[in-house]
RNA sequence: GGAGAGAUGGCUGAGUGGACGAAAGCGCCGGAUUGCUAAUCCGGUAUACGGGUCAAACCGUAUCACGGGUUCGAAUCCCGUUCUCUCCGCCA
């Protein structure tokens, strides 16, 4: 969330923000809220004092000046607990208000609602032209035997699969490939809990439980499936105070990642597009709280991207997000999609953004300069290494033969242990 | 899952109802001193919130895992939660 004195200071900015994001929330109130606030604090704080007071005489009094003093002391108790209850309710209702607004925004993000109004900053690669009719992921599984939808609807139903044969080395080759590249890029690698409290899950911004949720929450815990591990890498440093001379802090971790994909009926839900479940390696990121900091770092996190997939030889575009389309904690978000000939167009396959302070905010994960007064609220970031799922379409759909085969890129051969994926005999 | 022990500042660790934001040591920062890769001595060294200020200084409050309770008063007593350790069970 944002810093309530900034939102206070910059009403209008933030206003117009909210406008831009397309979200609907009355800020008005907060200032009113937060002059509450103040008030309960002072008033609780005088009261406290003489409390102290109050009752540090009491050792030291006469037997006949006790019993008033006692009797004050269980007067000021109870005014004591009347501020502290009126307090509480105003900063629950300032909570809940500073929650639904969202992040600042990019100077450069592009400004709109739709998808659409993201703006591609360049085309990579060469799209294929087929000299046959090409198909989706869907068939040329089918053609040779990489993923059972049939035996993943019946055991967790729509929406889970089974990958099979040359599509769980595809999975694992692609695991090591984004690690190895990551290692090379100094990332310390981690695999993370599949897990999450929901108080790590509404720190980094989502919200676990109710109708519109996304997340599979655990009954009668305070745990939920995470989404990404973005969760559990932000969540690493919660309530952490890091040395500023330290940072930044380069994380990856692999995951699961699990979806109820509620309200996505209907879009895109042929083959393993949408799936309520899949592997990601992903990069996340503790920067200085400057602009200058996690700007760099949010483009290395893009470049990275961009070089997974070059190496990959799978063709892509880089979208600037805009207003509209990004998420509440985003600052800055870019999104890189391969094309996939099987929907005749781009697919989203990686996503990065820059949070800036608004995570940390929440989690409470800090950072000290050594020698300096005070600590600030660290940026952070997240970028997809390699979704697994989206990654496979793309490289099934892109690298596709006329007789149905499927050729495994070059970087990948020594894990998947041919150059192509061929149809079973028999 | 069962039994027990525990959680104190950057770290180690004392403190079992009032003089405790908390001894001591280590570390760190500043200074003094000594001809010698260091030692010694002196001083300082948390965070958040509110007020205050151009900014500081400063003032107040809170914080001894977290949340509740008892009490005029809680690091200290009681209850719950989380986590850590030990032993047992189970298990990959």
């Amino acid at each position: 969330m944002l810093d309530l004195q900034y939102i206070c200071d910059h009403l209008e900015e933030v206003k117009a923000n909210c406008r831009n994001r397309g979200v609907q929330v009355d800020v008005s109130p907060i200032l009113s809220l937060r002059d509450q606030r103040r008030e309960l604090i002072t008033r609780g704080d005088a009261l406290r004092k003489e409390q102290k007071e109050t009752s540090g005489k009491i050792p030291k009094a006469s037997a006949d000046q006790k019993p008033a003093l006692i009797a004050r002391g269980k007067q000021l108790r109870e005014e004591v607990a009347k501020i502290e209850e009126e307090q509480k309710k105003v900063e629950e209702q300032l909570y809940a208000l500073q929650s639904q607004i969202p992040n600042m925004t990019h100077p450069d993000s592009p400004v709109g609602r739709l998808e659409e109004d993201s703006v591609t900053v360049r085309e990579v690669g060469e799209i294929p032209e087929f000299d046959f009719e090409p198909k989706d992921h869907v068939e040329l599984a089918q053609g040779l035997d990489l993923i059972d939808f049939e035996s993943g609807s019946k055991v967790a139903g729509h929406g889970f699969y089974y990958l099979k044969n040359e599509a769980v080395l595809l999975e694992l080759a692609l695991v090591q490939y984004a690690v190895e590249k990551l290692v090379a890029e100094g990332f310390t690698i981690t695999t993370t809990p599949d897990l999450a409290r929901d108080e790590v899950l509404e720190g980094i911004g989502y919200i676990p439980r109710g109708d519109e949720t996304q997340i599979y929450s655990v009954e009668n815990s305070d745990l939920s499936l995470v989404a990404t591990a973005e969760i559990t890498l932000g969540g690493m440093m919660k309530d952490e105070i890091i040395d500023a001379d330290k940072l930044p802090l380069k994380i990856a971790g692999i995951s699961h990642c699990f979806r109820t994909e509620a309200g996505a009926h209907g879009r895109a839900t042929r083959g393993i597009y949408r799936v309520h479940q899949f592997t990601k390696v992903e990069m996340f990121g503790f920067t200085a709280p400057e602009l200058s900091a996690s700007d760099e770092y949010h483009q290395m996190i893009l470049r990275i991207e961009e070089e997974i997939f070059q190496g990959l030889e799978l063709p892509y575009r880089v979208l600037d997000i805009c207003t509209g389309d990004m998420g509440g904690s985003s600052y800055r978000k870019y999104d890189l999609e391969a094309w996939m000939p099987g929907r005749g167009g781009y697919g989203e396959v990686t996503s990065c953004t820059n949070c800036t302070d608004y995570q940390a905010r929440r989690l409470g994960t800090r950072c000290r300069t050594p020698g300096k007064k005070g600590t600030r609220f660290v940026h952070t970031l997240n970028g997809t290494a390699v979704a697994v799922t989206r990654a496979m379409i793309a490289i099934l759909e892109n690298n596709q033969q006329a007789d149905g085969s499927v050729v495994v890129p070059a970087v990948l051969r020594k894990w998947v242990g041919v150059d192509r994926i061929t149809a079973k005999k028999g």
